[in-house]
DNA sequence: TCCATTCTCTGACTAAAGTCAGAGAATGGA
DNA sequence: TCCATTCTCTGACTTTAGTCAGAGAATGGA
């Protein structure tokens, strides 16, 4: 049930929102394809058994899954996801057994005829594909597969969501190594986080400053920090988005909640250095207002400071 | 349960078939727009309503509905459609009474509730659509409705499907009625089918000849007939495509068909006339292969005569 | 008038997709 | 050792999305 534009209601002239035929044509797409598309898709795939058992068969995957992690991976009731397992199991497809690490938890392993079952799905997804490209020329095909990667990029990019995050947390550890790590590869010397000069865990946490995580369906895809001081220019620190989600303007949201949050904390400026290598980050600096000044801290690694105004 | 890429099997070298890639874009599409725009609309519909009584609501619409044809729509078993009025009429969002026209039929309104509950959905839908915009800017936003019109576009072409018809039948007829209609608009002096050459139903009915109807989702979107002769070229007529699905390469893919079939009742020669106002189905039909002769007939209402040979 | 067809509704039922409660085992920190 | 937490499983159950059978009323053509 997709109810399709509703054209006799007009949009509210919001010039920060969305235009009526914008939100028509998403209506319309909602309607149209993600219906169509799901239907379909579940007849192709059904092959006799639940939706919900064939889809465990598959994210079980060829290297088998803590039952935890398929619980938390496809948000399923334990006792549910219980349920399936032992269907699975009954239909020989999967094996069961506690992990050596921890033996309150089960792994679940697909056997040789529940590995044979989930080929059979892979082909059926590339047959399903196959039908929906079959009729069109090879000019239609490469136009829908190039509009295809925009709307789901797009969709991504909607999808992701900022909130603050405790620098200590899984998910912002992974963040920062990622960065580093990005760091010491571009560097020409390399990058040494002892070298740098030293933020602590407790400054990039509030009062004295602030994480913001970027999360794409609840993983961790980039990150930005802020050390706020008291009548002295906030410091943006840790800008990083990883390489799947450059391009979408992650970074820009990123950094423009970082200067709303360093506005609401009373900063007047926002400052932060960077290294030369990094070419994408100044000139998403530059362009979002950033001028290059003098060198207002020694920061080894870092050639060019900047700062903007936040009023 | 959406298979992705399934990246270890290459694909067969079928310079005819989708690439690789091709077929990987649509399978990660399909992944990432069934389930998760899929799921997040179904959340934000339902209002504590199931997804059939939600979808009902919305399809009986301001003008009510039969129920026959509710049935037809939604594709719904007739036990489970009155079970789910029924529930509706309990709740008082739905009124029920015989059809005035055939007492055997019932028809379905909606009461001041029910079309107060119906713009919520309305209201609903375009907030979906807003929380899928608002992360977005400006340019992105028109990008996606962009992109979104054309997946939605070839979808479309991809799920045309041709068949032969017979003549006579509703949706064969509603075409052949839209193509005179049109060229009654677009012809300088009007279009009369009394003072065109006559082609009967028998001579469009194998095995004299043959229609072919273009179906969208059901819905008739163009034809195209054949007259064969024993021993002489057959003839195209009737070329006629909807200006909805004008441009998706829908008539190409009909006169090919048409072709594929004369050649295999014998034919080596195809011919058709057409009018010079005609103008994009010309442009068809040269670069499909037709060349223009001297006339063949003294169609009154032709300026162009074409003919391919069909080895 | 008869009869084949169409339509809606009710009875009875099924399968799938789950939820909630709670028991028992395992883990790790105080 | 104790205890809070985590994990899986089983019991019991519900809701949703339907299906199939068949009855009774209405329609239209022979």
């Amino acid at each position: 049930m997709d109810p399709e534009a509703g054209g006799t209601r007009p949009r509210a002239d919001d010039p920060a929102g969305p235009s009526r035929e914008v939100v028509d044509q998403v209506r319309r797409f909602n309607r149209a394809v993600t219906q169509r598309a799901g239907a379909l898709q579940d007849a192709f795939l059904a092959r006799g058994r639940p939706l919900g058992e064939a889809r465990l068969l598959w994210e079980i995957g060829p290297d088998g899954a803590d039952v935890r992690a398929l619980r938390s991976r496809l948000e399923l009731d334990s006792g549910y996801l219980s349920r399936l397992l032992r269907s699975l199991q009954h239909d020989g497809l999967v094996r069961v057994e506690p992990s050596a690490a921890d033996r309150r938890v089960r792994t679940a392993r697909l056997t040789k005829a529940g590995l044979a079952e989930r080929a059979i799905l892979d082909r059926r997804a590339d047959e399903l594909a196959g039908t929906i490209l079959r009729p069109l020329t090879g000019g239609q095909r490469a136009r829908l597969a190039s509009a295809m990667s925009e709307v789901q990029r797009l969709l991504d990019a909607s999808a992701i969501r900022l909130r603050p995050a405790d620098p200590r947390q899984p998910d912002a550890r992974a963040c920062i190594g990622a960065y580093f790590s990005e760091l010491a590869q571009r560097f020409p010397g390399g990058f040494e986080p002892a070298r740098s000069t030293q933020v602590g865990d407790d400054e990039l946490t509030p009062p004295a400053g602030l994480l913001l995580l970027a999360t794409l369906h609840g993983r961790p895809v980039g990150c930005g920090a802020l050390k706020l001081h008291q009548d002295a220019p906030a410091e943006v620190k840790r800008m990083w988005i990883s390489p799947a989600v450059r391009g979408l303007g992650v970074g820009r949201r990123l950094l423009a909640e970082l200067e709303r949050r360093a506005a609401a904390s009373g900063a007047t400026t926002a400052r932060l250095e960077t290294n030369g290598t990094l070419t994408e980050a100044i000139a998403l600096y530059r362009s979002a207002g950033y001028r290059e000044v003098p060198a207002f801290n020694d920061e080894p690694y870092a050639q060019h400071w900047f700062e903007k105004g936040l009023s």
